[in-house]
DNA sequence: TCTGGGGTCCTAGGACCC
DNA sequence: TCTGGGGTCCTAGGACCC
């Protein structure tokens, strides 16, 4: 029998946009962005929620529910160093801890009543250290499973904790609706109000066969779920190291949809430097690039190549974004531009001797840029468009509203 | 309700090979 | 030339998570 806790940060974003203006403390504040903007809800405050705004929900939307909300950008850079902080103080506690995600993290207590004392003590002595250390408030779910930990935590809040007995998952979850169950979003659950099953008892008294019949794999893992076990995917396996990135990606949306081939060309040209930048500082290379292109109708397509080589430089992945953009662009205006680079290996591979001093020239190149990015903002160097096709002499101006990312925390 | 950005995992079909 | 079956790789799309 185990003993995992679930440990998630309250309104992450938020707390920390607080830590720096705490004059925004209890008002109702929206991060993610102006509402003039297109962009989503990254975190809303508990003020701005009682008006109904949520993550992911359009900013537009959330500012007729609550004009007199606070709007505030988001700032990915802060929110990765609380994370970093929380991150220690877990560690203090136990080396047994797996951030599973900017603001939450599995630890695994198994084992640890002489150091921690019983599990209700000791989630009450871990939730005053990381209040102390980093001035956030969190929640804690502790029980026998990830998958009840973390329905847990979730129960808890805001800055709470709660411990399910082991023997108790079953009246404990089933009450609570289906969509409680991580994986379950809204397609699935439609389709299990099809069926009549609203809440997680109902799917824990269902025949396994019925729902493998109806969902198939996916059915036999719910109904793992439903009796709170870490059926299948990512919830099997130990506390510990987390997997290892399997892609990387950057995406852009306009905030007024374009036919420009330039800015067209210029963007993918600046996806691909963020995201060779990002492989380089990885020590990875990747085999595939995959283009995502979406029109004004919101039709998203995506187009890969799988390359014979693995690369890490920007010209290839220039190169091939650009190819796989205009053999598929309709001329239709484009929303969103993406860059993806997966078949993540760290060796570059075999190269043929004309590649191979291709490579290394680059290297040199964009090792000095990705200095310069380091001391001056990834804005600062671009060789962009002076790739295209070869020889182009132009410097190219950054596309005026590029970079700026919102990663979002979202509560359901 | 006019819908971001960065990820993971799963499915399904076709090519190709033995 | 009436056609099997398994394995692997590649591509495209979609659900879901934070």
């Amino acid at each position: 029998m185990k003993t995992i806790f679930h440990v998630d940060m309250d309104a992450f974003f938020v707390s920390v946009e607080e830590l720096h203006h705490p004059e925004l403390k209890g008002k109702p504040v929206v991060v993610g962005g102006q509402p003039d903007q297109r962009g989503v809800v990254s975190a809303a405050s508990y003020a701005a929620r009682k008006f109904g705004v949520h993550s992911a929900m359009p900013l537009r939307t959330a500012y007729k529910l609550c004009p007199q909300a606070i709007f505030v950008e988001g700032h990915p850079k802060r929110y990765k160093e609380c994370s970093e902080q929380v991150f220690h103080v877990l560690r203090s506690f136990t080396p047994r801890v797996e951030m599973a995600s900017i603001d939450e993290a599995y630890l695994d207590l198994t084992g640890a009543e002489r150091l921690h004392g019983p599990p209700m003590l000791a989630a009450h002595k871990l939730h005053e250290r990381v209040r102390e250390k980093t001035r956030l408030n969190c929640s804690i779910g502790v029980a026998a499973t990830r998958l009840v930990a973390k329905i847990c935590s979730d129960q808890a809040k805001p800055n709470g904790v709660l411990w399910i007995l082991p023997g108790a998952e079953a009246r404990f979850l089933a009450p609570l609706e289906v969509r409680k169950i991580p994986g379950v979003g809204k397609v699935t659950e439609k389709a299990l109000h099809t069926y009549g099953i609203r809440r997680i008892g109902d799917l824990a008294s269902l025949d396994r066969n019925f729902l493998e019949s109806k969902f198939g794999k996916w059915g036999l893992a719910l109904a793992g779920k439903a009796q709170g076990l870490d059926a299948g995917g990512w919830f099997a396996g130990e506390i510990g190291e987390g997997p290892d990135a399997k892609s990387i990606s950057h995406e852009h949306t306009f905030n007024e949809d374009t036919a420009d081939v330039e800015v067209i060309d210029a963007t993918l040209a600046k996806l691909s430097e963020m995201v060779a930048s990002r492989l380089r500082e990885h020590s990875l290379h990747a085999r595939t690039v995959q283009l995502k292109l979406r029109y004004s109708d919101f039709s998203t397509f995506t187009r890969a190549h799988t390359l014979d080589h693995a690369t890490q430089l920007d010209i290839d992945l220039v190169e091939h974004s650009r190819r796989l953009f205009h053999a598929n662009w309709t001329g239709k205006p484009v929303r969103l531009l993406g860059v993806h680079a997966s078949n993540l290996q760290i060796e570059e591979g075999q190269l043929n001797l004309i590649e191979g001093e291709k490579q290394e020239r680059w290297k040199k190149a964009l090792t000095a840029v990705d200095r310069i990015r380091g001391k001056f903002g990834t804005g600062s160097v671009s060789l962009g468009s002076a790739m295209k096709g070869g020889f182009r002499e132009r410097v190219h101006e950054t596309p005026a509203d590029l970079p700026g990312k919102h990663p979002r925390k979202q509560e359901r």
